[in-house]
RNA sequence: CGGGGCGUGGCUCAGCCUGGUAGAGCGCCUGGUUCGGGACCAGGAGGCCGGAGGUUCGAAUCCUCUCGCCCCGACCA
């Protein structure tokens, strides 16, 4: 990747975001399939550390990771009226194999409720095969008509949670318990504050009864939707037939869950903290924490400068930039817009002095410490930078959110934030959950993110649209 | 899928209007001097101008089609 400048944020934040991207060697189009791109190295190791921290935690909740087949008979996305309703614009289908015609084309899976939903009703017969608790690691195709990497491409890779259970509540108790684990996740790991609420019925998943969301404001006040859960209800239920006798010894169907968070995360990750520079990660998420710049200028300092860098960085864990023929200057350039979070110098006046430099990716603040120290303030830095960006995209998040009484209050907002280069806010007001009132929204281009399951405003109050009692103020705001 | 923009060495782009067989800067390779925020000198490698047709004696340049990327809209994680 040559390195080129970065489109400064308040320019363009559509060209900032690609060129955070491409600079942070993070991903690539893959400009000869359609929609799609290549997860670089850094990119990869980011997803890699995401996997970690919600794979742990949907274990220790007690989630078994399964693998379904890529390829659904098209007749399985039928079966659910409103699934197949939502989901037949976006789907790729083989309808050639072994150079013949198929009889029956395959999708390439969107999401696999159906197959999975297929299975479960061969899996489960009794009260006692309940509940089932599965998580799938894989990779989905929606043929999207407008991609931008992370945000959107016609193949992401997610993780996608699909469980049964023998009553509702006990379902609703997983979508939520579910939500909960994405929202420590986002703000906990990500740095990355997120509200947690019920999608209006107009947004929800397609064939589920309600879908929940976490969702994130980032740094245009554009919102973005960074996990979701669904209560399934019975649809898929009913819809493959996956029935189990209860102790009373009667046939039910099964309540479901389905659950996910995909590699639209790092797009998140990316919107919450980058900055002019390039790429800021959170430390809890950098592939590598910090990088060891050596610098000397004469060839009998060289051998000192290394020794002690190598001494130093493997104490930390940290890498030591060694390669010959760059400037320092070059490699501090270098490892800033890849968005490690520290970044040490240790040259002839710091070994003469006991000392190092550290510089933190995301302040620039540059302080000189004592060599014995380094340990010590290494970790706390990484400490104080995690809760720093996670309080700098809290302050952002509560700053951009404002309360509008009215349809026109809303849409006065919403213009304009818009006439700055297509930025954003969060308004908060009182929309009842009725896909009219939806409608009204859409034409300002806005949506209703999320009905907070917290509320933390004023309680109840009137529809702006329908004059209806509503009992709180929901999220609206446009969205990626 | 509609509207707009853009595809020329790895990157950013000039050349196109007015056809004559390809340039610059950066990066890369070799050697040397450098090194505390993008070093310098010398030498060198690298491009059938996104692809396919057409017009022409001759096409990066003109015409048609096509593919991809970016932006705006409609659809969506």
């Amino acid at each position: 990747m040559a390195e080129s400048p970065i489109t400064p944020r308040e320019k363009d934040f559509a060209a900032w975001y690609q060129d955070v991207v491409l600079q942070g060697d993070m991903a690539e189009p893959a400009e000869i399939v359609k929609g799609c791109m290549v997860i670089k190295a850094n990119g990869y190791a980011v997803w890699e550390n995401l996997q970690r921290e919600l794979d742990g935690r949907f274990k220790a909740l007690g989630h078994q990771n399964v693998y379904f087949p890529l390829l659904i008979p098209e007749s399985f996305l039928k079966k659910e009226a409103e699934h197949v309703e939502g989901f037949s614009p976006e789907l790729a289908v083989v309808t050639v194999a072994g150079g013949k015609e198929l009889e029956e084309p395959y999708v390439i899976r969107p999401t696999s409720e159906t197959i999975v939903g297929h299975f479960f009703a061969k899996w489960i017969q009794s009260w006692r095969d309940l509940p089932l608790l599965y998580n799938q690691w894989a990779n989905v195709v929606r043929w999207e008509l407008r991609t931008r990497m992370f945000l959107r491409t016609t193949e992401f890779l997610w993780q996608e949670g699909h469980t049964a259970h023998s009553n509702h509540q006990e379902a609703v108790e997983e979508v939520l318990r579910i939500l909960d684990v994405y929202a420590e996740v986002a703000e906990d790991i990500m740095a990355m504050p997120v509200i947690k609420g019920v999608k209006s019925r107009a947004e929800k998943f397609a064939g589920a009864l309600r879908s929940y969301s976490i969702e994130a404001m980032m740094q245009n006040g554009l919102a973005l939707q960074a996990g979701t859960s669904h209560d399934l209800g019975q649809n898929f239920g009913k819809a493959f037939d996956v029935q189990f006798q209860n102790k009373d010894g009667q046939l039910e169907h099964v309540w479901q869950t389905s659950w996910g968070v995909s590699t639209r995360l790092i797009g998140g990750l990316i919107m919450s903290h980058s900055d002019n520079k390039g790429l800021v990660l959170p430390p809890k998420l950098a592939p590598t924490k910090a990088v060891l710049v050596p610098i000397y200028r004469k060839e009998e300092e060289k051998g000192p400068v290394l020794e002690a860098a190598h001494r130093i960085a493997k104490e930390l864990g940290a890498k030591v930039d060694d390669r010959e023929g760059q400037s320092p200057g070059a490699k501090f350039f270098h490892w800033e817009r890849r968005g490690v979070p520290v970044v040490l110098e240790l040259g002839p006046r710091d070994l003469a002095s006991n000392n190092i430099v550290l510089k933190r990716r995301d302040t620039g603040t540059k302080e000189i410490i004592s060599q014995s120290e380094v340990g010590v303030k290494f970790a706390t830095v990484l400490d104080t930078m995690q809760k720093d960006l996670y309080n700098a995209a809290k302050a952002r998040l509560q700053a951009n959110t404002v309360v509008a009484n009215s349809l026109g209050e809303v849409e006065e907002i919403l213009r304009e934030v818009t006439a700055e280069k297509g930025g954003g806010k969060f308004v908060m007001a009182h929309v009842k959950d009725d896909p009219i009132c939806d409608a009204r929204l859409k034409e300002f281009k806005a949506t209703v993110r999320n009905i907070p399951l917290v509320d933390e405003y004023d309680g109840a109050g009137k529809c702006i649209v329908t004059g209806e009692e509503v009992d709180r103020r929901v999220v609206i705001a446009k969205s990626y």
